[in-house]
DNA sequence: AGTCTGACGGTAT
DNA sequence: AATACCGCCAGAC
């Protein structure tokens, strides 16, 4: 399930399968973000294809509410840094998680975003 | 089958 | 600066 440098596969299999591959291609993008680093819905929609269905990735991860995973679903949060989905989780509270990693947390707000920001679209790029 | 609802984001007002 | 609008589209009814 998990892809790392196979990534411009992911899109071409994006095109390829319109019906429910979205939800499968966020997790792959998630499983990659990096520990104490965050990225946005936006920018994984975006690296995905579809870059006006943030609302989709947010509806991906919470699709995970009700199953196992080891995902850090706890690294996305809104483009401003915000703790959107933080009402989603069990157990240990999305502000915990990230703050375990050493990113701080005020507020529901990520401090110093820009410099933790992880971007799937530059990471990820396919021209490397 | 039609409607409604979002873990969003951009564009307009 | 703040608010409003709406596209996106899978699922739950």
């Amino acid at each position: 399930m998990f892809v790392t440098k196979t990534m411009p596969k992911v899109k071409r299999l994006h095109e390829n399968d319109k019906t429910n591959s979205f939800f499968e291609l966020v997790y792959q993008v998630v499983a990659l973000i990096p520990e104490g680093r965050v990225t946005s819905y936006g920018a994984i929609a975006k690296y995905l294809g579809a870059a006006r269905s943030s609302r989709m990735v947010g509806w991906a991860l919470n699709a995970l509410n009700n199953s196992r995973h080891d995902l850090p679903a706890h690294r996305v949060v809104n483009r401003k840094g915000i703790l959107t989905g933080k009402a989603h989780f069990r157990g240990i509270p999305m502000e915990e998680l990230l703050m375990q990693e050493g990113v701080k947390v005020v507020d529901n707000e990520i401090q110093q975003l820009e410099s933790i920001y992880w971007d799937p679209n530059e990471a990820l790029s396919l021209d490397k």
